[in-house]
DNA sequence: TTAAATATATGATATTTGTCATATAAATTT
DNA sequence: AAATTTATATGACAAATATCATATATTTAA
């Protein structure tokens, strides 16, 4: 069983604000999971007993709607945590968690984190300060879908996706999602975020090949995205 | 100065965690407002450095999108806070509020707040739930944004302002939004908006009587909404 | 490898939604 | 009360988007 003290996940998330001998308690109750790419972590309405923490690969967490389409809030990536919302509410999971990649993730029961919170202030606020940001992050995302059309939406997702998880050698972008979950990112059909694609790749902004997406006109992206 | 000790904030909010004592240096520190209808309590990008608390009358929180239209992205009602997101991540205000009627609210500096924070974690945990629920809900009105039609939404919305807000004796809709402010709830146009209302009108789902909205067939609106 | 299944792509078309113009109603000012 | 402004309503049309059909490419299974 490895230590959390060095772990990707004490870097970037509240676990930061633990200290040794509370990472030590961690390392002692936690378990460690294997998620291959397509599985769940967990799903809509089932009881989070806990967070999880991204060590390796990145997720989706998704909401099935009415029209039986799978609307993606959000992508989490290694060093973050999953599922606090669900524990904290003390109410079933809202959203779906799953792996687009093979994943490696610790999960640390409940009990262990409401102990923390109740002994250290600063986890406590790192929490509340994280969950803050995501809640305006779902209010900007809440925005965009109301006010913006699937052109500017669609060009936003491909900057966002360039800008936080990066390129191949080949200058592709990194995270691979198909059509469908592209078009669950934007919120809309996949034959209209197919179609787009292919109107951005004939004027230059993208290029196709196969399923790799490469972004050619970062700037004139920018320009659609507003 | 009155005491805050039967506010209705107190009973409906994360105030209700604080001790009585607690409740007695709010009283001391806190200063009143009356807000008119159509005026900010405070304006995205401001810094808010405390948290209001809504004694009475409703607000809108919205964003003015790159577009030049306003999003409203929730309403507060009496009992509720205000400004914790932005307060607690020390940021400028993501959104603005506005007056939509006559109101009484209180500020709480920030330095008070944080102080119970540190003291008394019930407090922090309450309204850590509450901005978990403010996530919860923001992510759920985000997926109908995304995935429901303009009229759909609409009867959504009309069915929640019924069911938050109630209604007057002559059975219309309490709280008065201009088509234009109800379309901004939407996130449509308020031509869009009028248009649906004539046709929900015509389909007996609700009735028109100057800015009055009436619903009429609850249960119709619900299939709609669904 | 071949066959089957699935993902991507594109055309045709219908539906939804937005925009602009204009009319009418209501509120506000003079 | 009349005049002005603003809000609501509706028509005509354009643009955006969804749906259905089908073709082609890619992946997976046999």
């Amino acid at each position: 069983m490895s230590k959390c003290e060095q772990c990707i996940v004490r870097q970037f998330s509240s676990l930061k604000s633990l200290k040794k001998e509370e990472l030590l308690k961690i390392a002692d109750c936690k378990t460690s999971y294997t998620i291959r790419k397509g599985d769940p972590i967990f799903e809509e309405g089932e009881s989070v007993n806990g967070i999880f923490c991204i060590k390796e690969g990145v997720c989706k967490l998704s909401k099935l709607s009415a029209n039986g389409k799978d609307q993606i809030v959000k992508l989490v990536k290694p060093g973050e945590l999953l599922g606090q919302r669900s524990m904290i509410s003390e109410e079933p999971a809202n959203l779906s968690a799953v792996a687009l990649e093979d994943m490696e993730v610790c999960f640390i029961p409940k009990s262990e984190v409401i102990g923390f919170f109740n002994q250290n202030n600063d986890f406590s606020m790192s929490m509340m300060k994280s969950v803050c940001g995501d809640l305006k992050e779902a209010d900007d995302h809440m925005v965009s879908m109301a006010q913006k059309t699937v052109k500017e939406r669609l060009a936003e997702t491909l900057l966002y996706l360039h800008d936080t998880f990066g390129k191949n050698e080949d200058d592709s972008l990194q995270i691979q999602l198909s059509r469908e979950e592209l078009a669950g990112m934007i919120g809309t059909a996949t034959e209209s975020c197919i179609r787009l694609l292919s109107d951005f790749n004939k004027l230059g902004l993208i290029a196709l090949t196969g399923k790799k997406i490469i972004l050619k006109n970062i700037n004139g992206l920018r320009k659609i995205a507003e």
